[in-house]
Order: structure tokens, then C-alpha cells, then sequence
DNA sequence: TCAAAAAATGAATACCCATTCACTTAACGA
DNA sequence: TCGTTAAGTGAATGGGTATTCATTTTTTGA
């Protein structure tokens, strides 16, 4: 005979996945990723190693909900920002205003999301890499569009997107592990200045 | 009583030591960046596994010795093309193609230099690696003599010279990653033009 | 040539973690 | 209430690999 779960075990458990992720979140986030294990995430989620399996098949999956669900917040954020904006470009530069106040604001997303993790495993960084891919993507439609407005000489948008993606990683790396530039709100003006330059607005 | 090292020994023992070097870097270029263990490594070399340690006191000292060689032949081909040119513009873009020419002969170094060392590095410190700092010094120092001679606007070098470097970066590794571009010396130029532009190249 | 010293060897060790599983505790429903 | 089923537990397992060390081989210098 099958027994049914009531609501009250049902609510338990989707609090404790909850917890999981949150642990999971709390501990990728952290300074010194040293022991991001599963041992560690379930202890600081308040349950056994092997309660754990019962709600994750394993470590790859717990990652891809984690890193899902940061990329879901950050694209979230953008997207209500965007709205406010009626021109590509004012559209674009907002993109990268909310991008690096979330990084600002919660510097584990950005370690999280923009750095790749060996300790995890190679196939990890596959996801990490399409994160990024999808990033490269949304600027490239923008772009398009510029283009075809003509507010954009003619380029390779594809490159050019993956350019622009690019100044902004590595100066936010830099402000990471160097902790330069010191005003990363600042280096953003730059930045947008210096890619918009790049793409050749006209103005 | 201490014996000492005849030169027939001397040679020997530098020539394994040389050897050792080389097997790593046949095996960290190699596509499947899976088995880089010592074991393997000494195989290749042709010694034991336990005579790896009388060589280098780790493996992380091994990946150091590796990474810093190849840098050194990277700079050096630079450093020879640079001298061909007198305009800063030109060395600069002399650069640029150098890099791109050496990655895609031999795209094993683009691969342990721009992916594989970072994500190795990371595991010892958070710190940017220093061949990239040094990479961004080097077209920041450009950038200085650029700005000084008033042939591009006043700006933050050290953000630009950053931003630079990410460009390249972000579009080699979807080159090593995806395979896009396809034809990534064509891409160069674009980079170059990109680049040329964000800087504010006065023309 | 030979005993001491150094170099070389590779099986054994040590370590780290993800994952499993025999067992305990809690929930279900007749 | 009680037998059955599901959830929870954490010590044990397994796999992978860097590093060590007791032993063997080579080199040294008298």
C-alpha cells in the first residue's frame, strides 16, 4: 500500500530543499570556497549527509539550481530595469548598471557567476559557460537592433558582443581578487564609455 | 664525507629535469586536460613516479615552472615584434597579433594560459594570476604613452587597459571553447578596430 | 675494488569527498 | 493502536591521485 504525504510533510520538505539551496548558496558565496562539500552544506542546512541524496541526486544538480537561480534573480532585475528605458542604448547601459549593483551589492553572485569552478568539476563549468553564452546573446540582440536603426556602423555584432561582455568580466575579476578598481560604480561609466566608443555610437 | 656531482651527473640530471617540463607540457596542451597526474607525467618523461619529487617539490611548482616558460617564449616573441615598429599604436596592435598568431599555432598554450592556470592557480589563492596583471601592465604602460602624447582622451589607462584585455580574452576562449569565430585572426581585426575606438584613438 | 652516499624506484600510504546503505525514527491509515 | 511505508541518519565505502618511504641501483672517491 502506498500511504499519501499530508500537507504539513509536504510543506517540511519543500522548506527543507529550501534550506539546502540557501546552505548551498551561503557556502558557494563565501570568501574561502574552500570546503564546499556536501557534508558541510548539509550541516549548515541542519541535516545528515545522506538526507541530502534524498533531495538531490547529486552535487552537479544542487549547482546548476543554485547558479539557475542566481542568473533567474540577476535577469529578473534587468529585465525591470529595461523597462524603464525606451532607447537600445539607454536600455543597454541600464543592463550594466543593474548588472554591477547586484555584483556590488552581493559579491558571491558575482564570484559565482562569473568565475569557474574546477574544485566542482569540468562539466560544471559547461553551465557556467552557457550562462555566459546567454549573456553574450542578449547584448548581441541589442546590438542587432542598433545596427539596424544605424545608430551602429556596420560590425560583427557577434564579436562585438562578446567584446563587450568581456571588458566588463575582467575588470569585475580584477575588482574580486584585486580589489581594483576600488569604485566598481565608477570603472562602470568608464566601461560604458569606453565600449560604446568601441561599438561606434553615433551621437 | 659528501660525494660530489660529477658534470656527466650534472648533465643527466638536467636533462631530466628538462624532460619532466617537457612531458607536462605535452600533457597539459593536450585536448583531454583529464589525466595530468604526476603518474602520467613521469610516464611520459620516462621516469617514476617517485623521482618526479627529487625534480620539483610538487606538482603546483611543476604547473608554475610550465606556465612561467611558456609566458616567457609568449613575451619574447612580442617583445621581438614590438621592435619593428616606432608608433605605440603599432606596437600595440603588433602585440595583439603576435598573441593571436602563437594561440592559434599552438592553441594547448592559449588554453593552459587564458583557462586552465587560472582555474589551478585559483585553488592556492584568489589572486588574478600574475601573468595576466602583467599582460594588462604591459598595455597600460602603452596607454600612459598614448594618453602623454595626447592621441587619445584623457581617461582611467588602467580601466581601459583592463577592458582590453577582456575583449581578447572573453573572444579567445569562445574560440577554444565554442569554436566561434571560426576564423579568429579575422576576428583580430575587428578586436583591434573595437579596441582602437573604445580607447578614442584620435586618427 | 669497495663501502659510503646519492639517486631512482614504485608500491604503499594518506587524504579528500561524493555517494551508498543498513539501520533508526516518524508518518500514515485501517 | 499497530503494522506498514517513507524519511532521515551518519558511518562506511569507493575511487582517484598527490606524496612518501623502504628498498634497489648507481655513483663517488680513496
Amino acid at each position: 500500500m502506498v500511504y499519501n504525504k499530508t500537507q504539513k510533510v509536504k510543506d517540511k520538505m519543500e522548506g527543507r530543499r529550501e534550506r539546502i539551496v540557501k546552505a548551498a548558496r551561503e557556502i558557494f558565496t563565501e570568501d574561502s570556497f574552500q570546503n564546499m562539500s556536501i557534508k558541510a552544506i548539509a550541516k549548515k542546512a541542519g541535516i545528515a549527509t545522506g538526507t541530502f541524496y534524498l533531495y538531490f541526486t547529486n552535487k552537479e544538480a544542487l549547482v546548476e539550481t543554485v547558479v539557475k537561480e542566481m542568473y533567474k534573480e540577476l535577469m529578473g532585475l534587468i529585465k525591470t530595469e529595461r523597462s524603464n528605458y525606451e532607447s537600445v542604448f539607454d536600455k543597454l547601459q541600464a543592463s550594466m548598471e543593474v548588472c554591477i549593483k547586484v555584483f556590488i551589492r552581493e559579491k558571491g553572485i558575482a564570484r559565482l557567476l562569473l568565475k569557474h569552478f574546477p574544485e566542482i568539476n569540468m562539466a560544471f563549468n559547461n553551465k557556467f559557460t552557457e550562462i555566459e553564452k546567454d549573456l553574450i546573446n542578449l547584448v548581441r540582440i541589442d546590438l542587432d537592433e542598433l545596427q539596424e536603426q544605424g545608430l551602429i556602423p556596420l560590425q560583427n555584432t557577434s564579436i562585438s558582443a562578446t567584446a563587450f561582455v568581456g571588458t566588463f568580466r575582467q575588470v569585475i575579476l580584477s575588482w574580486l581578487q584585486e580589489g581594483q578598481p576600488e569604485n566598481l560604480e565608477e570603472a562602470c561609466q568608464t566601461l560604458i564609455q569606453y565600449n560604446m566608443r568601441g561599438l561606434g555610437k553615433i551621437s
